[in-house]
DNA sequence: ATGAAAGCGCTAACAT
DNA sequence: ATGTTAGCGCTTTCAT
C-alpha cells in the first residue's frame, strides 16, 4: 500500500515523463522483464502465470501506460515502417498508388512515411538518407532519371526494396509495372485501324523506363504502318510543362497537315494538353482524337470521347507491399512483375 | 596500426551490423562522446579541436558511417517527425493538403508520416494510436464525426496538435479551416442575384464543421430570399455516395418544379454529380447550373461553365505545419485561422 | 580538449 | 514462473 502511493506520488511529480514498463513493474513489485513478456503477447506457452497477466494488464490499463515503439525499434531492429517516395503525391496517380500501399501495409501491421521527389535526383537522394538513417524495414520507390547510384545506396545495405511504376533495367531489385509498350503499341495500332493517320504524341522529356516505353510503343507502331513523322512526336520539359504543352498543342493546331490524334502518354499532361486544345478551338472528336494514359476520375465530366489506358493501381500497390514484405521476411529473390493494363473507352 | 586492422577485420567479420560512432571512435582510439559531439554539430564553440574534428568526419565517412535516428529519437525524446491523418490521400484535395504538408515539414528538418481515416471513427483512433506510440512530435489532423474523444487522446498527452480543414468546437485546439459559411452564403447569393430560383444542394451526410457550414450557408441564404424549398437539400451518405448521388440526380431531374441550379458540397460529390447529370441528359450550364466547392484540375476539360470556390490548399497546410512549430517549439497559444476563399467561374 | 558513464524504454538471453 | 542484466546507438553531464 505504501508502495503504491508512493510509485503514484512519484509520477504525479514528474509529470512529464509517461508511463515506462519500469513504472508498471515497480507498481507491481515484479520486474520489467514480465511485463514486457505479458505486454507484447509473448507470456503465452506458460511462461508466466494466468494471476500475473490479468494484473499486469490491469495495472498498465489503469494507468494508462502506452508503449514506446521508439524504445522497442532501438531494442528489436525493426521499425515497423517502410518507407515510400513518390514523385509527387498531389498527383491522383501516385496518391492512389500511396493510398493502397497504405492500406495493405496497415494489414500487415506497418505504418508509411512517404516523401517526394518532384522528379528531381537531390531530392530523391536526400529522401533515401533519411529514410534509411529512420532505419525503415524497407523502401518502395518510383525511380527518378538516372538514381541508379542513388538506389544501390539502399541495396548495399541489404534495405529490402521494390520499385513500382518504373524499373532501372540495371538494378537487381525488385519492381511492378505495367506493358507499357505493348498496351502503347496496342493503343496506336487501335487508332490507325479506325482510320486515323496524323497521330501525334505528347510526352514529358524525361528518360524513365515508362515513358520511353510508351513512346517507343508509338513510335514503333507507327513506323511499322509508315505513318511516322517525326515532327509529331512532342518531348515537353516536367517543369514548365504548362508552357511546353501550350506551345506543342499551338503547333499541332497549325501543322500543315490536319492532325487525326493526340496520344498523352501521362494524365497531367492530358488535362493541360486538353485544355489548349480547347483554348485553339479544337473539338474533340471531330477535329482530333484524344488519348490518355490513365484513367482519371473525372473524364466523366468532360463529356466527349475518349480513349484511356487503365492501370491497375490497387492491385500494384498492393503486390509492391506483399513482396515488400517477402523480402523483409527474409526472402532473397527478386521479383518483376509487369500486370496488364487495358485499353478502354468513353464514348 | 594494429589496431585499425583489427577494427576493420572485426567489423568485415560481423557484416550484418552497420558502423556506429563506437567504432569510429575505436578506429580513432578515442571515446564516444567525442564523435557524437563532432557528428552533431556541438562541437564548434572550441569544444574539440580542428585537429579532431577533421579527422573524426574523414573517418565518419570513409567508414560509410549512417546515424541512426531511432537511437538518437530514443535519448533526445524528439523524433523529427509529424504524424498527419486525412480522409483519404488519393483524393486530390488531401492527397494536395499533404504534398504541402509535406513540403513545408521537409523546411523545418521534419519527416511526416500519413495516414488515412477513410471517414471512419475506428481508423482515427487506431492511427492516433499508432501515430503516439511512434512518438510523433506533433500531430495534424482532419476531423472525423464525432471524434472529439480520440483528439483529446492527444491534447491531454500535450502532444501539440494542428486541426486542419474542420475542426471540433468543444476542443481546444489550433485549427486552419476557411470561411465556409461565409462563402457558401455568398454563392448562393450570387445564383439568386443571377435570376436562379430553384436552387439544391448536395452534400455528405456527416456532421462535421465544414459541411454544417456549407449546408447551413445555402439554406439560410435561401430562406432569407424566400427560395428554400428541404425537398432540394440533399444528404448523400459518404459510403454510398455513387448510388446515392445517383439517385438524388434522378430526384431533381424529375422534380416537378425544374431545377435551376445544383450547389456540390466537394469535388468528388461533384463529379460524380456531373456525371450522373450527363447520364440523364441534363445540360449544363442550358438546364441547370452547377457550383462546385474546390477547385479540380480538370475543370478545364469539362468545357462547360463552371462556378467554382477555391480554397488556399498551400497556404492552409503550411500554415498548420507552421503553428504545429511553434507549438512543438514551446508555445502554449492555441490558434484558429479562417482563410479566406474565392468565388470564381469557369465560362 | 577529451574521457567516462549514466540513461532513454524496451527486448531477450540467461539465471534462479 | 519470474528476476536479472546486458545490450540497442546515441546524447549529455560530470570528470579529468
Amino acid at each position: 500500500m505504501q508502495d503504491k502511493l508512493t510509485g503514484l506520488a512519484v509520477l504525479e511529480m514528474k509529470k512529464k515523463r509517461k508511463v515506462s514498463m519500469q513504472d508498471i513493474a515497480d507498481q507491481l513489485g515484479v520486474s520489467k522483464g514480465t511485463i514486457s513478456l505479458v505486454l507484447s503477447g509473448k507470456a503465452e506457452s506458460g511462461r508466466i502465470s494466468e494471476e500475473m497477466c490479468r494484473k499486469v494488464r490491469a495495472t498498465a490499463e489503469e494507468m494508462n501506460y502506452q508503449p514506446n515503439e521508439i524504445a522497442r525499434s532501438l531494442s528489436t531492429g525493426k521499425t515497423m515502417t517502410i518507407g515510400v517516395i513518390v514523385s509527387d503525391i498531389s498527383n491522383e496517380f501516385f496518391g492512389s498508388m500511396t493510398f493502397h500501399i497504405q492500406e495493405q501495409a496497415k494489414k500487415y501491421g506497418y505504418t508509411v512515411v512517404t516523401t517526394n521527389t518532384n522528379e528531381n535526383l537531390d531530392e530523391f537522394n536526400k529522401m533515401v538518407t533519411i529514410l534509411l538513417n529512420k532505419q525503415v524495414d524497407g523502401i518502395i520507390f518510383v525511380p527518378v532519371d538516372n538514381g541508379q547510384h542513388i538506389a544501390a545506396r539502399i541495396t548495399k545495405r541489404h534495405i529490402p526494396l521494390v520499385q513500382i511504376d518504373r524499373f532501372y533495367s540495371d538494378l537487381e531489385a525488385s519492381y511492378i509495372v505495367v506493358d507499357n509498350y505493348k498496351i502503347s503499341a496496342k493503343t496506336t495500332e487501335h487508332l490507325i485501324l479506325k482510320g486515323l493517320k496524323r497521330i501525334a504524341v505528347i510526352c514529358y522529356d524525361f528518360d524513365v523506363s515508362a515513358l520511353i516505353e510508351r513512346r517507343q510503343g508509338c513510335i514503333d507502331t507507327l513506323s511499322k504502318y509508315n505513318l511516322l513523322d517525326p515532327g509529331l512526336i512532342k518531348n515537353i520539359r516536367y517543369q514548365y510543362q504548362e508552357e511546353d504543352l501550350k506551345q506543342a498543342i499551338h503547333d499541332l493546331k497549325n501543322n500543315s497537315d490536319k492532325i487525326d490524334a493526340i496520344f498523352f502518354c501521362s494524365r497531367k499532361v492530358f488535362i493541360t494538353g486538353v485544355k489548349y486544345m480547347y483554348k485553339n478551338a479544337i473539338s474533340i472528336p471531330e477535329d482530333m482524337e484524344v488519348v490518355c494514359f490513365d484513367k482519371i476520375d473525372s473524364f466523366a465530366i468532360a463529356n466527349i470521347p475518349i480513349i484511356y489506358i487503365e492501370q491497375p493501381i490497387r492491385k500494384m500497390g498492393e503486390k509492391a507491399v506483399d513482396i515488400l514484405m517477402e523480402q523483409m521476411n527474409g526472402s532473397n529473390d527478386r521479383k518483376q512483375f509487369v500486370f496488364d493494363t487495358e485499353l478502354k473507352y468513353i464514348n
